[in-house]
DNA sequence: AAGGGGATGAAAAACAGGTGAAACCGCCTG
DNA sequence: CAGGCGGTTTCACCTGTTTTTCATCCCCTT
């Protein structure tokens, strides 16, 4: 499943490295260098994020500090920090500060991994479940989707971004979702902002359900979004 | 939800670049490149912003300076303040002026628009909500229409302007409202004046109205302008 | 009756999104 | 380590919709 992760590290050749992991397990990473900006980020809710990696030592606002900030701002966000210290006063102090973990470096990024999982266990909301929309059935874990039609049930295997769109779109059903939402939302902040990545990635998710003989639940409401009907 | 926004950039570049993006939001933008042409153009009722981006050093009234003078004279405008200035002693002189949030260039065009999405949740008037006129009812998120009548209910899709100038006239109820006034409220100043847009905007949402089977709520008042009568 | 403002329909312009081919990229395999 | 592969993104071009313009007509005021 995956996760819009941020990363709040000032080392840019670990910060480098994390996002390349991150990145091959299908995450979304947006990656900053301050905890100022880490902090206006979060609070502009540009992107809704599942997870923050955050460095115990920054320039300007520190780790512990912006997570203050963030429980003060009543924010759940779970908090996994870094930090280079390995003695258990810093421990206790990051955790007060309300992380929600803490790994010290270095550390093998399996073990990232393996915390990041962790984490996402104890969320309250939880969901490795399936998402399911009128006939159609997600399976994360899968990453496949199950149609429900008459002619029997249709099995498609999804790639990572197929199955982020498809998961967006099934959470939001029969709503109007502009382009730029699903842009923000689905992929990392830093790239190019003239593109038609979204264009291009709806097609390719209409075509493969249309290569099995599926009608397209999302249609596209002119200038102004996508619209995912489960019933037809 | 759009909005009218006074963009005040002296940098060409910038300021073109923004409005495009903002253009994109449906947003509606005026831009002046100085202090004072803002501050007469805000005195001068023409249109009633919904927030003003303001960069921090103009030529003539700088940033602050305009801020301070808006407050001083009793407006409430939200002000969005830009600056290549990125630490916080002018962040605090920018509050201090009477801005409502700060953002150091350069930043991302998403973030800009998000900062904007947040100061507008802020406003005490905010509202996502729908409107509501006689039968008539207008929902934003879903840019439709959703008229009552005794046949049943009709819902009727609009463009973005369509739904702009229907929110104007479900604002004003019952009110001649003047060709210029739409004018101004609903198209940037900097357009064509000898131009009809207008009139052929009514037109068509008086069209796709009719196209539906409804009589037009939208009444001609010869040389003085429209009116929308929600009651038959 | 003249003049002005608005109405009208067609056509142009602007724009978002669709499309297929090709490039790119990390990963796997030989 | 090269080559192939699937997935993803970009590019250049196409299509359909929305919005504006234009030329003309109509009708209400003065």
């Amino acid at each position: 499943m995956p996760l819009r992760i941020l990363l709040v590290e000032d080392e840019a050749e670990l910060a480098g490295a994390i996002q390349a992991v991150l990145r091959a397990q299908q995450h979304i990473v947006d990656h900053v260098a301050e905890g100022l900006g880490a902090w206006s980020l979060i609070r502009s809710e540009l992107a809704t994020y599942n997870l923050a990696i955050v460095d115990w030592m920054l320039p300007g606002l520190s780790g512990p500090e912006l997570c203050r900030r963030l429980r003060g701002a009543g924010l759940t966000l779970p908090v996994l920090m870094l930090t280079a210290l390995a003695d258990t006063s810093h421990r206790v102090q990051g955790l007060d500060a309300g992380a929600d973990d803490y790994l010290s470096k270095p550390f093998a990024m399996e073990e990232l991994l393996a915390r990041i999982r962790a984490l996402q266990r104890r969320q309250p909301n939880y969901r490795e479940l399936m998402l399911r929309a009128g006939p159609y059935l997600l399976d994360p874990a899968e990453s496949c989707l199950s149609v429900q039609a008459a002619a029997g049930i249709t099995r498609i295997v999804l790639s990572a971004k197929e199955l982020q769109l498809m998961a967006y779109f099934m959470e939001h059903p029969r709503q109007i979702i502009p382009g730029a939402r699903l842009r923000s939302q689905l992929w990392s902040l830093e790239e190019d902002p003239i593109s038609n990545v979204v264009a291009a990635q709806v097609r390719l998710l209409r075509r493969k359900l249309a290569s099995h003989g599926l009608p397209s639940p999302i249609e596209t409401v002119a200038s102004k979004g996508y619209r995912f009907e489960p019933e037809p």
